[in-house]
DNA sequence: GCGCCAAAAACTTGATCAAATTACCCCAGA
DNA sequence: TCTGGGGTAATTTGATCAAGTTTTTGGCGC
């Protein structure tokens, strides 16, 4: 029984009839946001093709989206690849998920009651064992969940919107951090988040938010190729 | 001789070969742009196909990408239309375009040389003759036209993307507004923005550019479907 | 090093199948 | 007889695939 972890991430308990093209656009994204492609990874369609077995149509439809997404990049020659960060790309990227994200945080502690609340606290304690067992990708997992699950109840969708295309751009980059430096080195700010949500507190659980987007892109940016 | 916008808008001086689906998804980009669309029209393949003479794959891919740009919305049932903005929206819409083109301007500010600042206002003269004669295409055009050139000075391609986005959102609104009250009731904020420029003053810049962001925004909402 | 040739991959199209909407018809009730 | 509602048929549209065409790449010989 072998179960991929874009498997497991992208599995759905209702059995819906997703297109084709959805189901590819979904798994390729979870292998982006997951690690399961490293930058500069070249993506072909005939490779997606013949790994996922479906037409061509549905393959080129799922990697139009993706470029458009900022998760994968074309190279001019009809080449796509997982796009490589600069260090410029990553300090553009720490303001606008400062901008972004602070402000999501900010709505959901103004609009999040205390069962929403208790959700994420039980997904911040899986991801605190995650960390506990050097488990990366089981960390990236949980950390993308805390944070889409904490933005969901901001009602925000175009910030959301934003916000998920910017963690698409730095997702191949930080499993690469985390494999060259492991989970350790992440300091949980979580906890903090969590407590401005409770005392409803938009500016505490902001300077919070924006404390943890610093410590993760700047691992990223140490972690760069020189 | 029939020239639309969109053809005048996408046409190019080099006659490089784009492919027919990177055709299609700049055409029915600058037709949502400059409002040749309206908010809530639908969209289709077929349509399109039709429209273009082009096969329906290259049709596919183009709305794809425009769906996950924001600039088309997909309605569930397969079937695509352009979005209908709602306060809630309009509101998002202007914490974002604040957030990221005050920033880019600013850096925009650091960057321009002269030459390029040069550049800007003869845009922004040409802009002016379009509110003058009422032309209202000619108003959408050299005023997208105006905020690319001065975020292309900001070198920061991440922070564009986001940006170009945003316009794709509201562009069909925008045309709406216009229709409604024509382009008398833009007073030009971007005398000061050059101002600014030609100092290389990044505060005085982005202010200038949160003016007017709010004053376009601000019109978008009173323009909403009640 | 330069250019030609072959292989692979992308691009495009047309055909086929499935789903959804629309049109139409028939019948019941006023 | 007229009207309205329900159900079915036809048309329209979307989804997928496979084949043909074009482009790029990479190797090989000169």
């Amino acid at each position: 029984m072998k179960s991929t972890l874009s498997e497991l991430a992208t599995s759905s308990t209702a059995p819906e009839k997703h297109p084709a093209h959805e189901v590819v656009y979904q798994r390729v994204r979870a292998q982006i946001l997951f690690g399961e492609l490293a930058p500069g990874q070249a993506i072909t369609i005939q490779g997606l093709v013949e790994a996922l077995g479906v037409g061509m149509t549905p393959v080129r439809e799922a990697i139009r989206r993706l470029i458009s997404d900022g998760a994968l990049m074309f190279q001019g020659n009809r080449r796509v690849s997982v796009p490589l960060l600069s260090l410029s790309d990553v300090n553009e990227l720490i303001y606008a998920r400062k901008s972004i994200e602070c402000e999501l945080v900010r709505r959901a502690a103004l609009r999040m009651n205390s069962t929403q609340i208790d959700k994420l606290e039980e997904i911040d304690l899986a991801l605190d064992s995650a960390i506990r067992d050097g488990d990366i990708p089981g960390y990236l997992v949980h950390n993308h969940a805390f944070h889409t699950t904490l933005y969901t109840g901001a009602h925000a969708p175009v910030l959301i919107d934003l916000a998920e295309r910017l963690w698409l751009r730095f997702g191949p980059s930080l499993r690469v951090v985390c494999g060259r430096f492991g989970t350790q080195s992440f300091p949980d700010r979580h906890k903090d988040i969590i407590e401005a949500l409770r005392r409803q507190d938009p500016e505490m659980a902001a300077l919070a938010m924006e404390r943890d987007v610093m410590q993760g892109m700047e691992q990223i940016a140490q972690g760069l190729p020189a």
